[in-house]
DNA sequence: CCTTGACCTTCCCGTTACGGGAAGCCCCAC
DNA sequence: GTGGGGCTTCCCGTAACGGGAAGGTCAAGG
């Protein structure tokens, strides 16, 4: 009872993480616990925060790299929360270029779909079009 | 000139793909070439089809795994054209889960940074979202 | 004939963010 | 003291290649 050291199983369940993942996180050096005599990681209250903080994060697809400037935003008091907004910013502009990128290779594939009859003749528009006869 | 065998480089250039990316789908098992006398793979015409084959349908995201399956397809002259379109609504179905994925988090992250200010002060709704104060 | 230079070969490492599993230490309960 | 956890590190695998090293080959030019 060294007044709330928790090992990393403890802390990954209070933060909703991976074991796994948080020792990624340790080497990745997001969030480096002490060390008890036994070379065990102790997690304090700080770091349980911070992971739970990184996994929110992560779960709205900011990279490891993006998790460290937040994270280091998040513990700088004195940051502007411009700073903040320009990584989320950057973040939606990423997921608009992959939407745009989806939603063209989505709409081929539906042209091909919908001009293929499906049936059991060999016909197939959709191999013609991969086989180069520029469909459409 | 054993009547148009071409090296790596040559088949590479006249399907429009990297040479490492050829090689790549040789140890894959996806185009294997020939190999001369000396070690050189050689490519014939039917193998820089299958390239050309495999960098459209790359070029429409399938999985390498789906490009074997869609290379057999379009070899097999006694398919049926259902088996390739069943692949081609597979990947649509694919595209639509991601799609529907980003635009949750597109929409979160629009709403964060709608709330933020943005100026030089530290105060920022995304922190504090990401902190776990469960705004909206 | 020999050399350059551009090709080709294989092999290995790095990428992203972990997951699986092995070998070995530690600690608590019984 | 003897389990059976949980902890440690280390290494491999993921998808689909890209980069680069070490070494063999080939055609052209001097």
């Amino acid at each position: 009872m060294s007044g709330g050291g928790l090992t990393i199983g403890d802390a990954a369940a209070r933060a909703g993480l991976p074991v796994k993942t948080v020792r990624y996180y340790d080497e990745a050096g997001l969030v480096r616990p002490a060390r008890g005599a036994n070379g065990y990681r102790v997690y304090g209250e700080t770091e349980v925060h911070k992971l739970a903080f990184l996994r929110r994060a992560r779960g709205l697809g900011f990279s490891i790299e993006a998790c460290r400037a937040l994270l280091s935003l998040y513990e700088d008091h004195g940051r502007a929360s411009a700073d903040v907004r320009r990584l989320a910013l950057d973040r939606v502009a990423q997921i608009d270029d992959k939407l745009a990128e989806l939603q063209e290779l989505r709409q081929v594939l539906v042209e091909l779909v919908d001009a293929c009859q499906g049936d059991t003749r060999p016909d197939c528009p959709i191999l013609d079009r991969l086989s180069g006869e520029a469909g459409s």
